[in-house]
DNA sequence: GTCCTGACGAGTA
DNA sequence: GTACTCGCCAGGA
């Protein structure tokens, strides 16, 4: 096969990998962008926002628990708002300083 | 084919 | 601390 090419992963299995990664993260804490890209083994970040953009099923997979690699919340969450997303992460524990997420804390 | 657009991140000034 | 680049890569026009 042409090994030299880079693989074109397709949407749908960006999102399997990304939906997996986001449905283990606990209740409570959070992961950044960029670890959910690692874990997911994707080589940049940006798909995984593509991917939470089009999440089927907030309920399932809990994409309020991705944040900035600085603990800021995306001004693009899709269900609700970035204030929606605040409050979800609030209620959870999750503990903010100013505007972001304490990450010394609430990091995965 | 080119160009632009994104739920980003790291680097630099 | 902010503002601005550049790299990233799949899709769509």
């Amino acid at each position: 096969m042409d090994s030299s090419h880079p693989h074109h992963q397709t949407l749908a299995s960006i999102q399997s990998a990304v939906y997996q990664v986001v449905k283990s993260i606990p209740l409570g804490q959070v992961m950044t962008y960029g670890q959910v890209a690692q874990q997911a083994h994707l080589a940049s970040p940006r798909l995984v926002g593509r991917a939470l953009h089009l999440n089927p099923d907030p309920a399932i997979i809990p994409c309020h628990r991705v944040v900035f690699s600085n603990g800021a919340l995306s001004p693009h969450y899709a269900f609700g708002g970035q204030a929606r997303q605040h409050q979800l992460l609030l209620a959870e524990g999750v503990v903010f300083k100013k505007d972001k997420v304490d990450l010394s804390i609430s990091l995965l």
